[in-house]
DNA sequence: TATTGTTATACTCTATAACTATA
DNA sequence: TATAGTTATAGAGTATAACAATA
């Protein structure tokens, strides 16, 4: 549905974006955030977020609790505090999401013998299981964004964000 | 303060990180992590908004906030679904926030004189001095941004992600 | 019929504090 | 005294549906 023209109510003229086309569409002008690395970041990383949630909406899977299960399945035994700072999120907001993942049947919490405050965590054979179809999906996922942001664009933004983190 | 060695409690060896150093802080494995772009501009995107609210704190301004403003200075009139549209927020989101900033008396909504079912935005006077002073502190958070991933990982993320969007 | 702005609801995320049990 | 895990709370962000007024 193609919108009609926004009226611009003031004399002040709105600043118009510079491909000199006519303000059918309002597109508006960006301002100083054509400037701000937060705000594309942000944009990307919410399309993402939103491309991802509907590629794995099969397994109800949520881009964090995709995150916990990859870094238990290749560290099995860590304690929660492991997996919550190499996460960068908050120890009490990983338990609540154990809890929802043990519901599940896809994690496991075992007393560590070494040091009787932590839980060692390991995946269950199911969640070995549902990680793998969560792989399968994300990497489809992974292939649409590629598509998305052009091959080239894609390896380089990966590459400088890797590199950096 | 430095952390214990993490005990694996498996037979099987916990990965590590291919920088061969002991497991003292335990770097963990980020496994199929390394290859998902999200991941990273998530990361990257939560560092970025943490340190601009710690920024502009002393406005207490929000990145959707400081957003909002700047399209409503930079595209004055514009009824709140246009803004809304340009931002990739939901209208309900915006009228709640133009709500608080109304009420700090930084923007103003004017009925329109060609749709009476819309509301011209603009900044008020003492809006468009709390903006300025919005701008000053973000400049400085954007040159800490710069310094924090070098100049030019900073540019480049900054052309490839402005090119795209 | 469709759109604008609004309200209400629900759910997720985040941040914080307080608590216990261990170290 | 510090840490690990837990619980509870509050706040922000997001998504959705419903509604009145207007187009």
């Amino acid at each position: 549905m193609p919108a009609k023209p926004r009226p611009s109510e003031r004399p002040t003229p709105a600043p118009r974006s510079e491909r000199g086309e006519l303000p059918e569409l309002a597109r508006l002008d960006l301002g100083t955030l054509e400037r701000r690395l937060g705000y594309f970041v942000r944009r990307l990383q919410v399309e993402i977020f939103q491309h991802f949630i509907a590629a794995l909406a099969s397994l109800n899977v949520r881009p964090a609790q995709y995150s916990v299960m990859v870094l238990i399945g290749h560290n099995p035994g860590q304690p929660q505090a492991a997996i919550a700072r190499a996460l960068g999120i908050e120890r009490a907001a990983l338990a609540k999401m154990l809890h929802e993942l043990e519901r599940r049947g896809w994690t496991q919490r075992l007393a560590s013998v070494r040091d009787g405050r932590s839980h060692a965590l390991f995946l269950t054979r199911e969640g070995e299981r549902a990680l793998a179809g969560m792989e399968a999906l994300t990497e489809g996922h992974e292939r649409h964004l590629e598509r998305r942001l052009g091959g080239r664009r894609y390896r380089e933004l990966l590459a400088l964000l890797k590199d950096f983190g």
